[in-house]
DNA sequence: CGGGATCCTATTGGATACTG
DNA sequence: CAGTATCCAATAGGATCCCG
């Protein structure tokens, strides 16, 4: 039994299981696995997220340690978003996972 | 956008993470990914799931075609449950998942 | 033995309005 | 520009009882 969180995990796969699940968070991590993008880049990305959701889901992955936030102290104000270093140790399996996904598509329409 | 199952993906890998995520599924494919189960094996191997969380669980793993429902017609009932290739084909990314789950727990420990 | 049916709670996500 | 705050709907999961 694995104690993190407030959750009881029977597995450690399920831990970054909980990292990724969230309706955005692939979908940023993927973005931000090829550059940094500020937040109202992030939401032309991703027009079917509501400012709440995409705030919450960054805030969620910068706690969780795989995104790094950048405040800059300008007006009008400038946030930009990037992998940390250990967002960045994902994206190979990030890939994998979308491989794997493309074939299972396949696999299921023949 | 990829549609699937009633839902609309942005990317591939979302669609192996909606095959995997559910409280039990990880739990259920790296039981089973060692040897066949029978149902009631697979309870006291999960005491912390209800029947009613197993079955389900089950049945969505095998209608996503990762796992074989084999019923036997005898007095009293036997099911067994193990993996289709599909399900096999998965297991090597399952277990990626779970180092990079340990090397993340070290990580935050430090 | 291997479930199904029902009822209830908790968590997740969406819509909308407001702000330093 | 980059968010908060509030309220509400949908889904996931849990407890309990019943059945061929």
């Amino acid at each position: 039994m694995i104690k993190f969180k407030k959750y009881d995990y029977q597995c450690a796969s399920e831990i970054i299981l909980g990292l990724i699940s969230g309706k955005w968070k692939v979908l940023i991590l993927s973005h931000l696995s090829n550059q940094t993008f500020r937040y109202n880049e992030l939401q032309k990305l991703m027009p079917g997220a509501t400012q709440k959701m995409l705030t919450m889901q960054l805030r969620e992955l910068e706690n969780d340690g795989l995104v790094i936030r950048k405040v800059y102290a300008v007006a009008p104000p400038k946030v930009e978003y990037f992998l940390s270093p250990l967002g960045l140790s994902l994206v190979p399996m990030l890939n994998t996972l979308c491989e794997l996904g493309s074939d299972y598509l396949k696999n299921k329409q023949t």
